[in-house]
DNA sequence: TTGTAGGCGTTATCAT
DNA sequence: ATGATAACGCCTACAA
């Protein structure tokens, strides 16, 4: 396993504490050069002789002497760190919208830091508290409203991703739910339904899904009420399970649901199964944001996919474009369209 | 959507282009004060006149003003970076260790950076160049080898989660294999299975995971030799139902199948039902992980559930000992265990 | 090849 | 309540 060869503390001592890190300067000391050699003998820059060289660094692995950081970046400019916040690293939606972003911040050569908030408004604050000290720009989910956001921002560069029903002054990057109902609730229509309901995510006020989804469902001359959309707690399955028996209880004539996520389909699916309702032939389920469990499941599920790297992708262009001084994407630039991905359950 | 009232380029102009940032120094001519005073406002120090504070926050929203973080950081200790390494953010699994990390970091008020090297060696090495210089701390999944992992390390502490078959003289946090494998083989015996195949996924040299299934199947004194264990290529269901085919075809005769995770798991089992195999009458079959997508599966599938939150909690845990020179934990204080949850699939 | 001087942007300390 | 001065640790000139 692990023995004190490469992993020791400075000196060689193993258990006496942490101690003073040390500097540029001890490592010169300890070598009889300048730091200016020391420095040479580090960044691997020419001019400078093999032998004090090996000395140097000998000095270095002696002291187990790292430049500081701080120093560093303080006198060489362009190392970029970008804040990533997100509610839960649980949901597979998450994690590919940060693979995302991963990879765009590598190919532009910057660092992401990572946070979780559990959707906890005080960890969102909290984030961004500490973000706004350590980063040159934020990304993420937050549901603290505008004005907060900037209280605790201190004028870093902020682009949300997929901020819900209000407007924002910031950056953002978004979802065009409009486009995607329009396709899903086509699809079950041709299918014959006639009476759909939906199995919210948003408690509080109706996001742009609901919206969207009551807007098709009218604009198809379908009757709807708020009756026949239950609320999940949570974007989990268990969530979706539980609102969909809520929803099999209260509205029984039901013949399809749209669920908010992926996630709360399934739970649909589960617990429609679970009461004895075939899927899709008794009740058609229509998930949101394509998620790859969605074709495990059975019956595999029929949804909306969206190009969750891609909206990773597009967050980090729009912190670009801040840092660049440019103006944001706005409109259908900063919109990804989710598309509609027939399986067996719908 | 994006107005210019709160992001704006210093002074107001939208579009000459990224300007030299603004130091302490430009907000203090323009508020006419000292530095200090500058920096006594923006921190928040007692003894300074509630007017000229204003004055000067007035003049740092002016010229968009954020401290820098180096020059932050060069003076006052204690911003502690860790740098996580994961070889991909689309297995359900590593998410939740990173959840476990980003938990227990966030506990000693670290800050985490993510990357993802889409289990490629250069990406790793490239990534551990770059946390040489950002970071005060690495901890991840490697396939380059202690040595490499050295040079690309410059004397930074290095945690390794779950390393594979080699020792290593890094700190390391591991998985028990052995004593998953012993309650999962004896499951599968207690049903009365003798045949028993694998589906690995280290594809070069055997792993932990396919040493230690050998070792308790034989202990149980059942037949077994290589042609009863298939590499599945990568880690992702397809690769499961690739080499579940494959074995199908080499061994008909297997009637259990153990899963290198969940995933490969899940591919097998998609793949024997395919073939007419019922599961798990024709074919049980065993996972390794705890994925939660298992139960949502059919038939759920029955697995060694890991605690992965713990791993990356431990994970921290060993780093913060590096640091303060503590000698990490090893063997069964390092390890975590899995336990055996049976569901339908086995 | 090596060393010296100066500055990067901030905060702490000590005066005023 | 405010300002001057000196670090913090490193690097880029420039000089030797």
């Amino acid at each position: 396993m692990w023995t004190d060869e490469q992993q020791r503390e400075p000196g060689g001592h193993a258990s006496d504490g942490p101690r003073r890190r040390a500097t540029i300067h001890d490592v010169a000391q300890l070598a009889g050069v300048s730091r200016q050699t020391v420095s040479r003998a580090v960044n691997d820059k020419g001019e400078i002789d093999p032998d004090t060289k090996a000395r140097v660094l000998e000095a270095v692995r002696m002291l187990d002497y790292r430049p500081s950081r701080f120093a560093r970046g303080l006198v060489r400019k362009g190392t970029v760190t970008a804040g990533l916040v997100i509610p839960d690293l649980m949901n597979p939606f998450f994690p590919e919208v940060a693979a995302g972003v991963l990879e765009a911040a590598e190919e532009r050569g910057w660092q992401v830091v990572v946070w979780d908030t559990r959707t906890d408004g005080a960890k969102e604050r909290e984030a961004l508290g500490v973000l706004s000290h350590q980063a040159d720009a934020v990304m993420g989910y937050f549901k603290n409203d505008d004005e907060v956001l900037a209280r605790y921002l201190g004028g870093l560069p902020l682009v949300l991703l997929e901020r819900g029903p209000q407007q924002t002054r910031f950056a953002a990057v978004g979802i065009d739910a409009a486009a995607g109902l329009e396709q899903g609730i086509a699809h079950l229509v041709r299918a014959g339904h006639r009476r759909i309901g939906m199995l919210d995510g948003d408690r509080l006020t109706p996001g742009p899904r609901r919206e969207a989804f009551l807007a098709e469902v009218r604009r198809h001359g379908l009757p709807v009420d708020d009756g026949w959309i239950a609320m999940s707690d949570g974007h989990g399955v268990a969530g979706g399970e539980a609102a969909m028996e809520q929803l099999l209880d209260a509205r029984p004539q039901l013949t399809a649901v749209f669920g908010f996520n992926d996630l709360i389909a399934v739970g649909a699916i589960r617990a429609a199964r679970r009461r004895g309702r075939r899927v899709p032939e008794d009740l058609a389920v229509l998930g949101f944001d394509g998620l790859s469990l969605g074709e495990l499941v059975e019956p595999a599920l029929t949804t909306l996919r969206l190009d969750k790297r891609r909206l990773g992708r597009l967050a980090v262009e729009q912190v670009a474009r801040l840092r660049a001084g440019e103006k944001p994407l706005t409109g259908a630039d900063a919109w990804v369209a989710p598309e509609l991905v027939v399986r067996a359950s719908a």
